[in-house]
DNA sequence: TAAGATAAGAGGGACAT
DNA sequence: ATGTCAGTCTTATCTTA
């Protein structure tokens, strides 16, 4: 009861406050799912809001190592267990019929019960999600700064009812990814796949493909494209390549990207297939199928983006190391 | 064995109906 | 809303050096 209407108090001073961002705006807050935006330039303002109570989304950078926690936060088991199982059932099993005064009573409880189970909903799954998120962030290596981004995602998302009907998970993994193209992190969508089961991973690509761009489309967001040469170092440690050859490709990647040859294409692929062209002019024997293996495409992939790389700067390559092959 | 070539199919965007 | 089209990527199979 006391968390509550704490909870309260925080939710009007919150709601008092205006946006650093664009003057004198109003706040709009909504403290069941932590969320504290600008209504009109949709800052994001939720850090006051999170030193204030300890919660299930305060990773701290220190935190972020040790699991952050497992169980569902205090303040949402107060929500929980204080109206839904105390409140209601003390009264309703009475089985006689009520004076009229207490049917009012319990009408007014029944509504609040409604609430505080369709809250409590929300946050059981706001919970669950945060869980899952810090196991894939765990898994992934992901920042937390990147992380917290993806639990923004997660919680507009479920605020405008995207989740319901889908998995949990795969909304999470999307989530996470978003939030890595956003940040241009290097990660692959076939990573968080993986991440989960292996037996459905397949299947799980599309599902988590169909619903990053579900986020994507009803958030509003604009993802930028992301430099294939962000690639470059995962690909190259996985060969065990010099900086020397990625700076080769670096070269090459910067060189298509003026005339125009990487639009369209998978930024991953045209990493590899540039780290593939570096190494072989630099008479560092690699294979098409290392290469493939290395960067998670297919050899196919590589020889046609090497294909394409080559014609591109076919007058820049030629001239400067290889003759042909 | 590595690399090249070809074909078929999946999934999604653009566009028209 | 539904269908078609062009393009990408993948999987599979065969050929070539």
């Amino acid at each position: 009861m006391e968390m509550r209407e704490s909870d309260l108090r925080t939710f009007k001073l919150l709601q008092q406050r205006h946006c650093p961002e664009c003057g004198g705006t109003t706040v709009l807050t909504d403290p069941a799912a932590g969320e504290v935006m600008c209504r009109a330039c949709g800052l994001v303002l939720d850090e006051d809001h999170l030193d204030q109570s300890p919660e299930w989304r305060a990773f701290s950078p220190d935190e972020q190592r040790a699991r952050v926690r497992s169980g569902p936060p205090t303040s949402l088991r107060y929500l929980n267990g204080g109206l839904a199982t105390t409140f209601l059932p003390r009264h309703d099993p009475s089985g006689n019929v009520l004076p009229f005064p207490a049917q009012q009573t319990m009408q007014r409880l029944q509504r609040w019960q409604h609430r505080a189970q369709t809250q409590s909903s929300h946050d059981r799954n706001l919970t669950q999600a945060m869980t899952e998120l810090a196991r894939l962030a765990d898994y992934l290596n992901i920042p937390s700064t990147v992380t917290e981004h993806a639990a923004f995602l997660y919680r507009k998302a479920l605020h405008q009812n995207l989740v319901r009907g889908r998995s949990i998970h795969a909304i999470t993994a999307a989530s996470l990814y978003l939030a890595c193209r956003l940040t241009q992190l290097p990660r692959q969508l076939t990573m968080f796949a993986d991440a989960n089961e292996q037996p459905h991973a397949r299947a799980r690509v599309k599902e988590i493909s169909r619903y990053y761009r579900l986020l994507q489309r009803a958030l509003n967001l604009e993802i930028p494209v992301d430099d294939p040469t962000i690639y470059l170092p995962k690909i190259a440690s996985n060969l065990g390549l010099t900086q020397r050859i990625q700076n080769t490709a670096i070269q090459l990647i910067h060189s298509a990207k003026q005339r125009h040859a990487v639009v369209g294409k998978n930024p991953v692929s045209i990493a590899a297939a540039a780290l593939y062209i570096a190494a072989r002019g630099d008479a560092t024997p690699v294979t098409q199928k290392a290469v493939a293996a290395a960067a998670e495409v297919t050899e196919v992939t590589i020889r046609n983006r090497y294909k394409s790389l080559t014609h591109a700067l076919e007058l820049e390559f030629t001239s400067q190391s290889e003759p042909a092959s």
